[in-house]
RNA sequence: GUCCCCGUCGUCUAGCCCGGUCCAGGACACCGGCCUUUCACGCCGAUAACACGGGUUCAAAUCCCGUCGGGGACGCCA
């Protein structure tokens, strides 16, 4: 228990959970599974003004809807607010923190200052070396004020390694002394955050790469507190393709988890997508299972520049990424069909098309029938919209196909009812059987074998495109095909 | 402005550490073909990149320097 990996996904709740967050969280779980490790999901919520409750139960529906189940937790920081405050006493009294009595004004303006000058701004130290008296005489006159941590001063800096972007050096004359607690008591994120990884026992921090440029002082707070700081691991950022972080303000619902889970996604082939997104093996392998993925994974195959979200606002073809489409379209083809159906039955129950015998006696008609239509679809939505003529008798005709392929060919409305007469008598409803029964009728009206076969598909299926014309009718079944085709005549409207 | 990081096809990336096997490989997208009286799948093929400039070397995507480009951090936000 002593070597125990400990990782942790800590969100801030501002906001729902998005890919990239997600794509954090992915690789910690990853890594905690991989190590036989334990991945702890911690809300960092003590940004009240900001922190909504709803948004942390977005994030733990995101997370359980992508699989991506925490072993500890989840564990909210505000609960922690006294040990942190705890520990900023305990830096006080070490004389590695000091009490700073300069105003937020003051401060404000001395930025803005520099800012205006074009200087770098940092903290004069101006509380620094306050005796002990002056101290007292402001704390007897009320004069707020808040906690600095002391950067240790000279020549040295803090090195580290981390194990994405390798060694990093920060000079301690580059680094500020930094506030940790407020001037009304309360403790600050490099703080909070750095206190609660230790409480936590946490291992490994695997952050964004926006973490990076905290780490060295977080790790002035390790050994100020004479703790070993963990191992640092910081993940390259995904952008947009303008290269900007991407943002539900900037980009909307694409971005959020629950979009795809709306739009129809496999939950799992997210997962596959996300961890593409800046990790990659040696070897070709692209999609992976579950067990695959775990043993693949190593830290060390995180790439170091930024990646881009190639999502384009307005693409007619593509909602989102493509290749996240791609990835969803190769599961929803590829994998076993009743795994397929536990994800389509809600879909199905929702849209009102769900039928209890689907999972008894007409078992084998929607297995067949989802697999014979899959290779077409790209989200688990398009089986019950484009898919609703085989499962409904209520379904769109497309306008487009059946202007092309029905109004075009005014003489359909009288010989498919003689058609649907015909395939009455059809002696077995398999395949061969349909089709040498409709090949003969047009041969016998000597019609031409392509108007005759996408009019039945479009009066059929409502679609000009879909599986071959034989095996459309065999799984779409005599009585609904015969209506269908007896019914020809009210397109013609 | 200061500090730090990154820069291979449109996108995700392999290769870079340990120079030659790379006139740079794979995937997605795009285009063409085969299959198919539809569409998709599948298969085959095409287009497409080492940011730029110097240097080191017999040889550089790989090593060094510079330039440019992009990103991040610089809060009493997290």
């Amino acid at each position: 228990m002593e070597n125990e990996i400990r990782v942790r996904f800590a969100p801030s709740p501002t906001g729902y959970l998005h890919i990239g967050g997600a794509r954090t969280a992915v690789y910690n779980w990853l890594f905690a599974k991989k190590h036989n490790g334990k991945f702890i999901l911690r809300i960092e919520d003590t940004d009240t003004e900001r922190s909504t409750e709803a948004s942390t139960e977005g994030i733990l529906d995101g997370l359980r809807w992508l699989g991506i189940l925490w072993d500890e937790g989840p564990n909210l920081q505000s609960n922690n607010i006294e040990k942190h405050k705890k520990i900023a006493l305990k830096l006080l009294s070490t004389g590695h923190a000091y009490k700073c009595f300069c105003t937020k004004e003051g401060l404000d303006a001395r930025r803005e200052l520099a800012k205006e000058e074009k200087r770098a701004y940092k903290y004069e130290k101006t509380c620094t070396n306050l005796t002990e008296d002056e101290i007292k005489e402001k704390e007897s006159k009320g004069m707020p004020f808040v906690v600095r941590f002391k950067v240790p001063e000279g020549e040295g800096s803090v090195i580290f390694k981390d194990v994405v972007y390798g060694i990093n050096e920060k000079k301690y004359e580059d680094i500020e002394d930094f506030v940790i607690l407020r001037s009304d008591g309360s403790p600050l994120y490099l703080l909070s955050n750095a206190v609660d990884d230790i409480n936590d026992r946490i291992t490994h921090v695997i952050r964004g790469q926006d973490g990076l440029a905290n780490t060295p002082r977080q790790i002035l707070i390790y050994e100020a507190l004479g703790i070993t700081p963990p191992v640092f691991a910081h993940m390259p950022l995904t952008l947009d393709t303008k290269k900007e972080k991407i943002s539900k303000r900037k980009h909307g619902e694409v971005v959020a988890v629950q979009f795809y889970r709306e739009k129809g996604f496999i939950p799992w082939a997210l997962v596959n997508f996300l961890v593409l997104l800046g990790w990659h093996t040696s070897d070709d392998r692209e999609i992976f299972t579950r067990e695959e993925l775990i043993d693949a994974f190593t830290l060390e195959g995180v790439s170091k520049s930024n990646s881009i979200f190639n999502y384009k606002p307005g693409d007619p073809k593509f909602f989102t990424d493509p290749k996240a489409l791609s990835i969803n379209a190769t599961y929803l083809r590829s994998m076993p069909v009743e795994e397929l159906n536990v994800y389509l039955k809600p879909l199905f129950m929702n849209a009102g098309l769900w039928r209890d015998e689907y999972e008894s006696v007409k078992k084998n008609w929607f297995n067949k029938t989802i697999d014979l239509i899959r290779s077409r679809y790209h989200t688990l939505n398009d089986f019950v919209n484009l898919g609703r003529a085989y499962f409904s008798d209520e379904f769109p005709v497309d306008e487009a196909a059946s202007k092309k392929n029905i109004l075009k060919h005014p003489h359909l409305k009288d010989i498919f009812p003689l058609l649907a007469e015909r395939l009455g008598e059809c002696p077995a409803w398999e395949i061969s059987d349909i089709e040498a029964t409709i090949r003969q009728f047009i041969e016998e009206k000597a019609e031409n074998p392509g108007t005759v076969i996408n009019g039945i598909r479009t009066v059929v299926s409502g679609q000009s495109v879909g599986p071959g014309l034989f095996e459309l009718i065999e799984v779409i079944g005599k009585e609904r095909v015969i209506e269908r085709l007896k019914n020809t005549l009210v397109l013609y409207k």
